[in-house]
DNA sequence: AATGAATGAGGCTTCATTCAT
DNA sequence: CATGAATGAAGCCTCATTCAT
């Protein structure tokens, strides 16, 4: 057995995982490498046998988000309602989960992407993805179907997203201040206040009797 | 006459204002103070005169921020109508203009906020203020007074502020690729299509006769 | 079959060939062991289990070197004439043959010599060899017995070498300007420059009947 | 007056000054950019206020020795004959002084430029002003008008320092064994043996006359 | 008030060498 | 015999900050 079994004998995981935490504390460029090395109970060097650059650490993250990302997709289609779906999303960065996205390294992630092109190509790989998985999601719905009103799946996402990704902004400001409970709650009202401005009231309905989903 | 000149001789104003410029291309912690010093066109030393540290000139413009917020907060006090007051807040990042808040300092501002505690303080306290600011412009408001549905002022604030922030967050990834003109004209859209959430028919009748906002 | 299969299976030749590739190409403490290994077809470690270190490895090279010298003068001393035998020294340096002696790898190891005693001490002993041998060479050569002038074998031996070397450091700063044929060429010239001052008329004759010696 | 007063107040030519001493003792590779820093008596970083790289200390030496070669040919026109010009070039290795070029730095060179493009270019530009320089020192001297043999003026000068550049290497080795008096004199001794090569008896007859050059 | 030379700690990265497999 | 993962010291370079002028 290797001296580092932390769960993942996977070096690469391992560096990554080491380097969310990190990066999630301290963001990327208040991150060194010593402290990467540290979190992952291993030496410097070791980092550049898996990673050619700090750099090239970032972008990995970035891959692995959209892995999430994607495998977040594939459980929303799975979910019995639109708005369960939707939940899902909702509820993502609420896990301080260390294989979870956590919210200061999005919008860490968001503040590179305005500098750095590679990191830039990569995050707007995501949201196209994301973007696109949920308009579809949307469009395909039982809910649309039947009561849309007068708002396009595409407009509904971008709205969606957009409100979602302002109370990430807002709760790496509270910080430590808001429990994970707490946030999670206030993520899902703010998604079922949104719902009326998507569907007419039999929609709305279902939406009021449908339970808040569990925790994962 | 020196490049600076923008009628305040003032050497902290143009020390921020440089900073700002910096800070929004390469991020705060990309920005070293002799890049501020150059864009200034001051020395290095100069600006510890004004400033204790580079910490301080990012709390000194967070202040700044402040400052402007309360300024828009002001001109939407005096605007005709709720829709808008509005509008000003959800154009206030499209003007490029070096004294204007830019998209990516504000996403930076926030990615900062999670670690350095003084710049958490200063950003709650802008965001308080906004959101107070906010809230009463709409509890106060004759839209309100007559036709207000279901959510609280407090509650309508809120999702408009996560709304905007998270289109700024957008943006930032489509950095170039979107001209301020069509961010504009995004921002506002997002705006009316929150608007039948918060208010009925009448209120809606009158949002969509008002013109759209001229820039600034 | 494995990339390297010259004849000798021998791992040491097959380490001190690729380093000399390497070394050549980039200087002693430019090349890495890692670069060795590669260059080789191995491994790091395996280098280590042949070598005690690098700079075993340089000196080992160094002896490589004395080995390739002394090959020569045996070759030159079945030579049919002096300046046959001689032009053997002049043109050894011309063949990009990788395992002959390459411009830019002596040239490196005077440089190394300079700071590196274990180094130094055994170039000054190739040196020492190949003098001594060329000063007999010439001494017992028929040319001197019939014709020679003031100089002593020994200085001739001394001028015949600084000349070669010189050429060869202005080789190493053409570079790959200089076709091996070109230069080749032109250390046989340099070499039937000097004849006329080592012997007189008689023997300069017979230079300049015997033809050029052909490669290798 | 500042705390370094080695004689001379530029940084510039303190730092390559220091350099100088530290390439002639381990090589470019092989001189940390502490070593020369703690050489030159000042901190790690101001060197990088002088100097853009490592690198660039390295090709600003070589602009050092080109204007070095340029008083030497300087030099060499003003005197009173063309073995006492050549003398010049023959002697110029041989002084310890700080300031003066150093056997060690100038194989180092020659090494490096087998590698380095850009200090291949300046090296060459050197060999090649030396080269016009001195060819045409030849030339135009009263020897050649009187008394030249076969040979032309440029390949004269190009023996010449084929014979001195390997005389340099071989002091290399030598090292501290050979005294810089001892060197100097086997120098011109080399160039005087070289003579008869070049003209005949009258100018020889002039050569045996004059005395050895005195040191500087 | 203003400059910019100077410092030195610290960051990213490389590499000789070791060692478990 | 052979591999290559792992280490950690050391190298190059940057940068916040200070201070003499």
């Amino acid at each position: 057995m290797p001296p580092f079994a932390n769960g993942s004998t996977d070096r690469r995981a391992q560096i990554l995982s080491a380097a969310m935490v990190c990066f999630a504390k301290c963001g990327f460029h208040q991150t060194s490498m010593h402290d990467i090395s540290e979190q992952a109970g291993i030496s410097v060097g070791l980092i550049y046998r898996y990673f050619e650059s700090k750099d090239a650490v970032i972008s990995a993250m970035v891959d692995d988000h959209k892995r999430v990302v994607q495998e977040l997709l594939k459980r929303a289609r799975q979910a019995p309602s639109l708005l369960e779906a939707l939940e899902i999303f909702f509820t993502a960065h609420c896990c301080a989960n260390q294989r979870q996205i956590q919210s200061a390294f999005v919008v860490d992630l968001f503040a590179e992407s305005s500098r750095n092109p590679r990191v830039r190509r990569l995050v707007r790989d995501v949201l196209d993805t994301l973007m696109e998985g949920v308009t579809d999601l949307i469009a395909h719905s039982a809910e649309t179907r039947r009561c849309r009103k007068g708002m396009k799946p595409r407009e509904m996402a971008e709205l969606l997203f957009a409100a979602l990704r302002g109370m990430l902004m807002r709760d790496v400001v509270d910080a430590a201040a808001v429990s994970d409970a707490a946030r999670r709650e206030r993520q899902i009202k703010m998604l079922r206040r949104l719902w009326p401005l998507f569907f007419s009231s039999e929609a709305n309905r279902a939406a009021k009797k449908s339970p808040v989903a569990t925790t994962r």
